[in-house]
Formats: C-alpha cells, structure tokens, sequence
DNA sequence: TGACTGAATTATGAATTCATAATTACGTTT
DNA sequence: AAACGTAATTATGAATTCATAATTCAGTCA
C-alpha cells in the first residue's frame, strides 16, 4: 500500500484526489491537523496548483475544512456525523435492494452468489481482509444492480466518510456472526427476487453495522467528541 | 461539505461555484456546450486559476464533465438521471420525515405553520414565485429539523441537480391542486409528531412531483434523450 | 519573569507564465 | 473538387511568481 512517491495518470488533480482521501481514510492526516501543501506537493512531486484544486474537490465531500486564508484542516468526524452517515447509507442501501429486486439479471445473482461464497469461506478462515473485501463487493454489485447511477455516486461518498471508523475498529466476533446471518438472509431475498425484503435487511444491516461501530469506537479512546 | 464551523465567502472560487451552479440551473450555459473558461473569466473578472478550481468542484457535483486535455462541458442531464436523482431525494426526505417526527420542537412547527399558510395564500392567488419559495423552505425546515446534517447535505446536491428541470417546466393546474392537498396531508402528520406517517407522505409526494416533472418534459421538446 | 508590541517569516489566494495537447486552417495530392 | 497530411492557432494542465494575510519570534516594558 504506497501511499507517497511520483504518480503519473489523466489529470494530477483527480490522483491528489484519490491519494490524499486514502491517507485520510488510512489516518496517515489525523483529524484536526492543517494540511501542509508544501510539504505533500515535495513527496507527491507536483506543485500547489493541481494540490490545491484536489483539495477543493475533498472540501466538498468534507474531508477537509477550508477555512480563509488559513489553508485546509483535516476534517473531524464527529459521532454524530457518523450516525447521520450511516443513516443515510441505510436508507440508500434499502433502495437499492428494493430496486435491484426489480431489475437484476441472473448473471448478476450468479456472481453475488460467487462473492457470497467467498465471503463466507473467508469467514471461515478468519480472514478479515478478505471478508471486507467480498462483503463490500456484495453492497457494491447489489447497488449497481439497482441501476440508480445516483444512488451509487451518493453512496460511494457516504462510505468514504464512514470509512475512516471502519479502518479503525476491528469487528467483535458477535457481530460478524450476526453479520454473517444477515448477509445469508439477505441472499434469500436475492434468490426470490424480493427487493422489498432485501432492503429492509439491508436497512437493518446497516443500522446494526453503525451501532456495532459506534460502541467500538467508544472503547476507541481519542475518538471524536 | 460541513454545515458547521464559520462561514467563509471570502474565496473567489467558492462564489465562483456558486455563480457557475446557478448559470447551468437557469439555463444560461446550455447542457453539452463547452465552458468557455477564458470568456467566464472576463465576464467575472478573475483569472483561469480560481475558476478552474470551481469547475473542478462542479465536476463533482455533476453540473459540468471533465474531458481530459479538453476543458469542461456542462453535463446532459438525462431523464433517467432525472428520475434517479427524483428517487434518491424521495427517500432522503422520507427519512428527513421519520426522524423529524421524533426530534421537532414546537417553534419549529409552529414557523411551518406559518410557511404553509404563507404557501395556501400563494396559491389562493395564483402566484407561482411565492408558492415555490415557501414550498421549498418548508422542505428545508423539516429537513433541518431531522438534526441530520449529512441528510441536509445530500439533499442540497440532489436538490440542485434536478432544479433545472422544474426552472424548466410550468407545473400544470392539477397538479398544483394535488401538490397542495398532499402539503396539507403532511401538516397534520407534522402536528400529531406522526415521524413515519409524515415520511411515507413526503416520499410519495415526490414521487408524484418526478412524475409530474417527467410528463411535462414529455411536451418539452428537445430536452435530453 | 511574564505579557505585550511589532518586525520577520511563513503560508495562502490568485495572477501569470510556460509546455503541450487539441483543434483549425491551409496546401498538396489524386 | 474531395481527401489527406501538415503547419499554425488555440486552449488546456501545470508550474511559477506575486501580493497579502497570518503566524512566529525577538525585544521591550511592567
């Protein structure tokens, strides 16, 4: 995982992007730190220009505050916010299983069923890189199964800003096996097509996946206020 | 994009982005035609680095796509992006509603009472300007009254992304009559603190709005594909 | 010794400059 | 006259420069 040296792609702007919201997300920025320019336009090897411009585009989806004439700080996400957050996140996962219910194909199904199992094999082993990576193509695949191109666009900035707690806290063993027995509900729903099942447990996915965040980031001391 | 901490209008490219936002929505720059970067910059006054900074940030609301090496155009917004925009902020105010129900306080419901009367008499005359003003801000206090500022931030973007389309369509006599009735159906959910019956009303409500938007760009002729 | 003032330093917002990619215009060839 | 290829023009992305606001730090006075 390099998160410094040389890059090359498109536009500068839109890597300073990607990179400086992974060092957020990653906490390689901590939350209330200013943003030194000049010192990441020395280790990314651009000048202010196309550094400022990234930085712009990370106010909007609130990674960092702009204040006037004092540069960008690091955003503080505050409980609240995470709540918030993830509330929306529910509401919007329930849509998109309610809409993936209506319009997914059975190749799609066929390659969630994949995931599914990879999934599950992962939790078998305790593997929890892999169990995130399947669990997040599942929320993925099923959101672009739902065909709602906003949808997606709101969600992927929704769960940038989750990410941050969810890089920090490790699940406890009693929510990963109850998120096991959703996401094995959640599949029955799949298999029958029944999006308005499929987004309420999605729903309640994600509320219970906030509320298993949050009481970890109580015993996360340091975090927020 | 935080809503707390202070307020800074101090930056040119922030009300630059506010200016660009408002040009597209009243149709001054038309959907598919290129930003004429230096044109704007001597129409505002400033140079090509705070403007740029703008569209940058557009390009992540939506309003404008960035072709690599080819400068900005302003986005097509197609009807399905209507439509899916519609359906995002329909269950974005239904949960506006829900947790609206539970944390309202009676000076908060008392200054809809006021909007929703100011909007009655709007309609009594007739007079389209005021009723869409209080309408809008009627929204926006139930909004503001969810306590959920991520909420308040996306419907913001969602919001502005379909604006276009009703600073396009007149809307027609009978819907006007079915929008009021469903204002007053929501009033009374709003007085008995009734959260999800109050969600359920505002997300049919939109859903009826998107349907009455879509059938009056049907008669719109040479708006998107 | 500690708080205050003002100069020096630094960082920031914005303009300008520069290199290069893309578009247009023109001339050649068939 | 039409199509292709090349040169001139224009526009774009990024670096650099510049003016100013903010911060730091030294020196003074209580």
């Amino acid at each position: 995982m390099t998160l410094a040296g040389p890059i090359q792609r498109s536009t500068l702007h839109e890597e300073l992007v990607e990179r400086l919201r992974d060092l957020i997300v990653q906490d390689g920025l901590k939350p209330g730190e200013k943003v030194p320019e000049k010192h990441l336009c020395e280790t990314f090897g651009v000048s202010r220009t196309p550094l400022r411009e990234a930085l712009k585009v990370l106010a909007f989806e609130g990674f960092v505050v702009l204040e006037a004439n004092r540069g960008a700080r690091v955003a503080r996400v505050t409980r609240k916010e995470l709540e918030d957050s993830f509330a929306l996140i529910a509401v919007l996962e329930q849509l998109a299983g309610e809409q993936a219910g209506r319009n997914i194909d059975d190749q799609t199904v066929a390659r969630i069923e994949e995931l599914h199992a990879a999934m599950m094999s992962a939790y078998a082993q305790r593997d929890r890189e892999k169990y995130f990576q399947a669990n997040q193509d599942i929320h993925l695949e099923v959101i672009r199964a739902s065909g709602n191109t906003q949808l997606a666009t709101h969600h992927r900035l929704l769960d940038a800003r989750v990410r941050r707690a969810r890089f920090l806290v490790n699940l406890s063993e009693d929510r990963w096996t109850q998120a096991v027995e959703e996401h094995g509900a959640m599949m029955d729903c799949l298999r029958r097509r029944d999006g308005k099942g499929l987004g309420q447990l999605m729903k309640r996915h994600m509320m219970n996946k906030c509320a298993a965040y949050l009481k970890a980031l109580d015993a996360c001391p340091g975090e927020d206020g």
